[in-house]
DNA sequence: TTAATCATGTAACACGTTACATGATTGC
DNA sequence: GCAATCATGTAACGTGTTACATGATTAA
């Protein structure tokens, strides 16, 4: 629902090309937001009829041309208005539809030999997963002499709630192992 | 993405309604996988045309008529099918787009006082699921003489997921708090 | 020589939500 | 008297994914 405002809240920062936004996207939210470029740019352009932004083309020889999009004032009273607003979201981030855990809830259906093999696979997506915490952290930490201070410290809480859920998850899934072992069948 | 297959997963236990199913996704799963009556109606309808399932109408007095809808042979041949491919989901598992993580990202275009409001109003929900976590218990606990011992423990091995992931949000939001406390602006 | 990076866009399709429509029975 | 339960469905809309199209430069 909110991909208009992620973009606006890139674009408050400085003015950038879509490929720009998907790649800080990427580089620094890429667990807690996904986006295709398909989408992104369908979404700027229908941003700019609404008057949130507006866009510069830049003809490049060496490279593809660009269109570089900027925040106008509507759009900056859009986002903060949205800010204002976080009741519904705080509610969904506990409902999250979850097609793993669908599959655990029916693996009653398979032996124990696929739900454990089901399982173990989880753990080792989660022990790479956390492998790869650090490479957030490092690339956030690139952006800290260009942003304010306050910009980085929110996205390292976003990077800290991973870590804190992958734990957890880890945890889980181990847990979780020695039951089915013990008790599944 | 698998709707289709949780209700294939739902029939598989009996034939029930459209109005049994989500009834029983509300109170045993209702924090992993969400339903709207349209779209189970709709999906239901366009699995018979595939096959997987079959319908008979009952015609009831007291109360309306209703749809009893019973897996075949074809559906039980997806739900394994499927059932037997999990790696997309296991590793989609640790992606989830999440608003609320969006509204924290993006907290630095606000200041100090609503940054804590936001964190403050996720740990009210936090506890207050918390203290949800027993009636899904007890829910799935009154399904225990009905189905076979399998069936309830996976559901329990997805609650007890919840627990621990309810636990360690409550952690990182007070956690956050002290950070943003200390560190913001 | 192969892959990654830079860079934007369209069209079709799949999935999910909201609103609308109906209406009797039962428990508080 | 009001809300919840039982029970099914359609239509419109919003959001997200996949596939297609193009193509030069640079690093391994």
């Amino acid at each position: 629902m909110s991909l208009k405002h992620g973009l606006l809240g890139m674009l408050s920062l400085e003015p950038m090309t879509g490929y720009d936004i998907n790649k800080e996207f990427r580089e620094t939210m890429q667990y807690i937001w996904q986006t295709k470029y398909s989408q992104i740019y369908n979404e700027l352009d229908r941003m700019e009829q609404k008057g949130w932004l507006t866009s510069e083309r830049i003809i490049q020889e060496e490279k593809p041309n660009k269109r570089i999009y900027a925040i106008t004032e509507n759009g900056k009273t859009e986002l903060l208005d949205w800010l204002s607003k976080p009741e519904d979201d705080v509610k969904i981030a506990l409902t999250q539809k979850n097609a793993f855990l669908l599959r655990v809830f029916l693996a009653w259906n398979t032996n124990k030999e696929a739900a454990l093999k089901l399982l173990h696979s989880f753990r080792e997506v989660c022990l790479a997963r956390i492998a790869e915490q650090d490479d957030v952290r490092q690339a956030i930490a690139r952006d800290e002499s260009d942003y304010d201070r306050k910009v980085t410290l929110c996205w390292h809480l976003v990077t800290l709630h991973g870590d804190l859920i992958l734990q957890s998850r880890l945890d889980w899934v181990e847990k979780a192992i020695e039951i089915i072992n013990e008790e599944f069948e």
